[in-house]
DNA sequence: GGCGCTTCAAACCA
DNA sequence: CTGGTTTGAAGCGC
C-alpha cells in the first residue's frame, strides 16, 4: 500500500524515474490558471490515489509536502506523486451494484520502483527528463483537464488528451533539435512513470470508460488507459501462479499474422509466438497468450477485442475497440511458412454497438457517396469544397435545412485594418522546424504551429501560416488550414438538435476540420432574430477544455504558456452564416466538445478579424457528431434558452462542474 | 527484486 | 512506394 513513506523514497528515485513534481503550486481558477496566488489551501481538490481492491479505506488529506513550498529545485527533495490527483473510479466499480460486476484482480498500479534498466535509461532517457523536468504543479490541471474521479468517460478523454498533448509537444522538441523518436513511447513512459495511467487492474470485461467505437493511434495509448496493457504484445493476460486460472482479457488483431479480418462479427486470431523477426521460426507453444486464451475458452470468459485499420491520413494504424467477445472454438493450423500455429475462433457478443462495422460502411461510401443509405444530397457544397459533403437523415423525413449558399471562405462586410504585414519567409521550398531564419516560425513564437504530419501542436492566440508573399511552396506545412478540407463530411438529422455535422473519417486529435465560413460583420450590427442568431460565430469564449488543451506543454516548457482569457483576449469578430456559409454552420453546441475554434492568419494582417478555423481536441472516431463551446459571454437574450437546450441535451457528458448551466 | 526475453510498433530511409 | 532497419518499452517469468 503507498503511504507517506513510500512516496518519500518516490522523492529520491533515479533522475530518469523523478515524478512530475510541484515546483510552483498553482490554484485552479474559472477561466485558467491563477499565476499569482500562492495558497495552496481552499480550492485545491485532492483526489485520492488509485488503490488495489482490497484497499477500503482513503486518507482523506494530501501528503505534506503538497501544502509547503516546494523548493526551486530541479531535483525534487520531496515529491509529490502525479497520483494523488489521479481521478479514480475503481472505487466505483466495486461498490457497484450492476448485473455486471467485472472480474477483477489485484494488480499494484505501476509504482514508481527504481529503474528497472539504468543503463538504458542513462543512455537514452535522462537528457530528455531532465529537460523536461517538470516545473509546476500538474495536479490541479490534470483534474481541471479530466475532470474529477466520478466519470470514467472523461477520466479516459482527460488521460488522452494530455498523452496526445504530450505527444505533440515532444515531437516539436525532439524535431527542433533534430533527436529521438518515437514520441509515443516518450509520452507514455513519462505518464506511466509518474502514475498518470488510469485503470491499472486488469479486468475482464469492458474498462470502464473506453466504448465500443473509441478510436487510439498509438499501442501506448490503450496501455495508459487500460485497455490493453502490453506496449507490443497482442495478447493481454492475467496471469496467475495456478496455470489454469491464467485468463485472457483482451488481444489486438491488426495483422501480424494471418488473420481473416472480413467478418464482423466472428475474428479467428493466431495465437503469439514462433514468428520472432530475430530468432529462427518455430511451432507456438501452449504459453503464455496461447495458454490464456485456451484457459478462457474453457472459462468461456468476456474478451475485449480491438481491431485495427489504416490510417486514410498517414501511413500509421488506428485501433479501434471493437467491444468484448468470446472464443467458441479452437484448434491447430500450419502457417504459411510451415510451422503450427494456434488458432482462436471468437464471437461478438450481442447487442453491443456498432464497431469495426461502422468502419466497413464508411469505407463503402467513401468510396462511393451514392451508396450512403438515407442520403438526401450528394454534395451540399455543390463542389464549393475539395471534397463532397453529403446531405443525410436516416431518422425521419426532415428534408434538409432551410436554404443558404454554400461558399467555402469568409466574406468581409467591413474595411480590414492593416495591423500587421503579411508573412513572408525566405524559406527554399518548405519551412522546417529550428530553422532561425524562418520568419513565420519566429512570428509564432519560434516553433511552427503544426507537426509534420499537419496535426495543430498547441491551441494559441493566434496562429500565422505562411501567406502569398512567403517563398515557401504549397507543401510546406505551415498551410494546414487554408488548404480547405480534407474530411469526408456529412451533414445529418439529429433528430432534436437540428442539423449536425460528423465526419466518415476517424479525426486525430489536432487534425483540422474546416473554417468557420460566412460574412464577417462588425459588432454593432446585433439586429438579429433568433433564426439568424443560430448561424452566427461569436468569438466570445473558448471553452474550458479549449484552454486546457495544452496541458501536456505546459509540463514540458521551462517558459510559461498558461493559457488564461488575457492571453485569448476576445475578438470582436462575429461571422454570420444565415444566408452564407459552409459546414461549419451545423456544428452544435456541446458543453463536452470534441472541436476547438483557433483564430489564424494567413491573407492579411487584421488580428481582430481572424479567420476562424476548427481543430479536433481528441481523437474521433467516424460517425460521431462534431460539436464545439459556443461560449456563453456575448449572446444576446433569446439565445440562451436554445442554447441551455443543447447543453441539456448533452448533460450526460458534462453534468460535472464543466456543465455550464449558466446560459 | 532484478534482469533477460518476447512481443500482431512506429518512423525513417534506401 | 515499400520492405528492411532502427529505435524503442512494458511486463512476464525465471
Amino acid at each position: 500500500m503507498e503511504n507517506s513513506e513510500d512516496e518519500a523514497e518516490k522523492g529520491e528515485l533515479p533522475l530518469e524515474l523523478k515524478p512530475l513534481v510541484s515546483l510552483a503550486p498553482k490554484v485552479p481558477t474559472l477561466l485558467g490558471y491563477d499565476v499569482e496566488t500562492k495558497s495552496t489551501s481552499p480550492l485545491l481538490v485532492y483526489v485520492t490515489p488509485c488503490r488495489p481492491c482490497s484497499s477500503s479505506e482513503q486518507p482523506e488529506e494530501a501528503p505534506p509536502s503538497f501544502c509547503e513550498p516546494t523548493p526551486k529545485s530541479p531535483v525534487p527533495i520531496k515529491a509529490t506523486p502525479i497520483s494523488v490527483a489521479l481521478p479514480t473510479h475503481q472505487q466505483e466499480d466495486e461498490s457497484s451494484d450492476g448485473d455486471y460486476k467485472p472480474f477483477c484482480k489485484e494488480k499494484k498500479p505501476a509504482s514508481l520502483k527504481k529503474s528497472k534498466r539504468p543503463r538504458q535509461a542513462e543512455k537514452s532517457n535522462v537528457a530528455n527528463i531532465k529537460r523536461r523536468s517538470i516545473r509546476r504543479n500538474l495536479d490541479s490541471e490534470f483534474n481541471l483537464c479530466s475532470s474529477s474521479s466520478d466519470n470514467p468517460k472523461e477520466s479516459v478523454e482527460g488521460t488522452m488528451m494530455m498523452f496526445d498533448s504530450l505527444r505533440r509537444c515532444i515531437l516539436q522538441l525532439d524535431e527542433k533539435e533534430d533527436a529521438g523518436r518515437r514520441a509515443d513511447l516518450k509520452a507514455g513512459t513519462l505518464m506511466m512513470h509518474n502514475n498518470l495511467r488510469i485503470n491499472n487492474r486488469k479486468m475482464i470485461g469492458h474498462v470502464p470508460g473506453v466504448e465500443v467505437g473509441d478510436v487510439f493511434f498509438f499501442r501506448i495509448e490503450m496501455c495508459i488507459v487500460g485497455l490493453h496493457a502490453p506496449a507490443m504484445g497482442g495478447i493481454d493476460y492475467i496471469s496467475s501462479k495456478h496455470k489454469d486460472e491464467t485468463l485472457a482479457v483482451c488481444i489486438i488483431s491488426s495483422g501480424g499474422y494471418e488473420n481473416d479480418d472480413d467478418d464482423t462479427d466472428i475474428l479467428v486470431y493466431t495465437g503469439q509466438g514462433g514468428n520472432s523477426r530475430h530468432k529462427e521460426k518455430h511451432d507456438q507453444k501452449l504459453e503464455r497468450g496461447n495458454l490464456a486464451l485456451m484457459n478462457s475458452r474453457n472459462k468461456k470468459n468476456q474478451i475485449r477485442v480491438v481491431r485495427s485499420a489504416q490510417d486514410p491520413f498517414s501511413s500509421g494504424k488506428i485501433y479501434i475497440y471493437d467491444g468484448l467477445y468470446r472464443i467458441e472454438d479452437s484448434w491447430t493450423d500450419k502457417a504459411k511458412n510451415g510451422f503450427n500455429v494456434f488458432k482462436y475462433k471468437l464471437r461478438r457478443e450481442p447487442g453491443q454497438p456498432d464497431g469495426i462495422s461502422l468502419w466497413k460502411m464508411t469505407e463503402k461510401w467513401k468510396a462511393n457517396p451514392a451508396t450512403r443509405e438515407k442520403g438526401i444530397l450528394l454534395d451540399l457544397s455543390s463542389k464549393a469544397e475539395n471534397l463532397p459533403v453529403c446531405l443525410v437523415n436516416d431518422v425521419d423525413d426532415e428534408k434538409g435545412p432551410s436554404h443558404f449558399n454554400y461558399v467555402a471562405g469568409v466574406k468581409y462586410l467591413r474595411p480590414l485594418r492593416k495591423t500587421k504585414p503579411l508573412q513572408c519567409c525566405k524559406c527554399p521550398s518548405v519551412c522546417l522546424p529550428g530553422d532561425p531564419n524562418c520568419s513565420c516560425a519566429q512570428q509564432n513564437g519560434g516553433d511552427l504551429p503544426y507537426s509534420s504530419s499537419g496535426l495543430l501542436v498547441k491551441h494559441v492566440p493566434m496562429v500565422y501560416e505562411c501567406s502569398s508573399n512567403c517563398q515557401c511552396s504549397h507543401n510546406c506545412r505551415n498551410r494546414i488550414s487554408q488548404k480547405g478540407i480534407k474530411l469526408n463530411f456529412e451533414v445529418f438529422w439529429t433528430g432534436d438538435r437540428g442539423w449536425g455535422l460528423r465526419s466518415w473519417d476517424p479525426i486525430r486529435a489536432g487534425t483540422f476540420i474546416c473554417e468557420y465560413a460566412g460574412e464577417v460583420i462588425d459588432e454593432t450590427r446585433i439586429d438579429m432574430d433568433v433564426e439568424e442568431d443560430k448561424y452566427t460565430f461569436r468569438a466570445s469564449y473558448p471553452g474550458d477544455k479549449a484552454l486546457n488543451w495544452n496541458v501536456g506543454a505546459e509540463l514540458l516548457e521551462e517558459k510559461s504558456t498558461v493559457v488564461t482569457t488575457e492571453n485569448f483576449k476576445q475578438l470582436p469578430i462575429i461571422i454570420r452564416a444565415n444566408n452564407e456559409g459552409n459546414v461549419a454552420r451545423f456544428l452544435n453546441h456541446s458543453c463536452s466538445p470534441n472541436l476547438l475554434w483557433q483564430a489564424v492568419q494567413y491573407d492579411h494582417g487584421d488580428d481582430s478579424y481572424p479567420h476562424i478555423m476548427f481543430f479536433a481536441m481528441k481523437h474521433i472516431p467516424p460517425m460521431t457528431e462534431l460539436t464545439y463551446d459556443y461560449g456563453t459571454r456575448g449572446a444576446p437574450p433569446g439565445f440562451e434558452g436554445k442554447l441551455f437546450r443543447a447543453c441539456k441535451l448533452k448533460s450526460c457528458l458534462c453534468g460535472s462542474k464543466y456543465c455550464r448551466s449558466l446560459f
